[in-house]
DNA sequence: TATTGTCCGAAAACTATTATCAGTATTAGT
DNA sequence: ACTAATACTGATAATAGTTTTCGGACAATA
């Protein structure tokens, strides 16, 4: 029997919802914060992160694995892959399908039972690479 | 020309990544401080940390990416892949070896030059795993 | 509009990691 | 072996990101 929840719509969850999906940056909490302040001035950066993670919960947002230490969150659920970049930081969608059908493979070696995986690329965005000289 | 070596080889730097190398448990600092400290017990934490970060410098230990926030290390250098326990956390080797070749379709969809990537299995461990009841 | 209890802002607490610093000990050179 | 240079250590403070606490505010329901 699942417990109840009775979540409310308020205005700070709201427009933390609309934010995120509206950039396309997948920004830290921080940086979701400097954002939304824009349009409720007095917002908590504690109700910032708590909205984060009950949306999270609620499977309307997603959460980036912190593979820097710091987490990052995304408003697109539709299934896609990422890639960073290791200079600036930046977090870039991969609109690629990549089925790695590997989990039947993992579970008998490991003896897991196999849920998932995280997959994210690496490497150097557009702005950061070296500009060719000629 | 080789690069002139600074590094001096210190009882604790010997005996962590010894005790890193025995244990399979891919530890965080903290779990390998504790267990270093069977052995010299007036180390410091921070000292374990420096060295961690310096044997990853030299090459002779991994660092997983923090997926869930927490640093752990993997005394193995040899490739391979991890599954972690989503239920108690454990960290265990997957011997399997996967050649995704993905970066070259990924550096097409995003303008990124693609230097890796982070992959990592989840899952249940046996441990965890809910007993067949019979 | 009264009641209920979820939610908020502000601040403190917490956790993992890094930086600081005075004293120690490894290494190279004699 | 002695010495000098300096990388390194333990203890501690500082930092950064996130979570918790708590009294008051407010959305939801009738
Ligand atoms: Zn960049
Ligand atoms: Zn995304
Ligand atoms: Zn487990
Ligand atoms: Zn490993």
């Amino acid at each position: 029997m699942q417990v109840e929840r009775k979540h409310r719509m308020t205005r700070q969850r709201q427009v933390i919802l609309e934010e995120l999906r509206r950039v396309k940056t997948h920004p830290t909490a921080d940086e979701l914060y400097f954002i939304v302040r824009q349009k409720l001035p007095r917002i908590s950066l504690a109700t910032v992160y708590r909205n984060l993670d009950l949306l999270y919960q609620e499977g309307k947002i997603l959460k980036l694995p912190a593979v820097d230490g710091v987490m990052r969150f995304d408003g697109t659920v539709t299934p896609h892959y990422h890639i960073r970049c290791t200079k600036c930081g930046r977090v870039s969608d991969v609109m690629l399908d990549v089925d790695l059908n590997l989990e039947r493979k993992v579970a008998r070696r490991t003896g897991y039972h196999v849920t998932g995986y995280v997959l994210e690329f690496e490497g150097v965005c557009p702005d950061c690479a070296p500009r060719t000289e000629h």
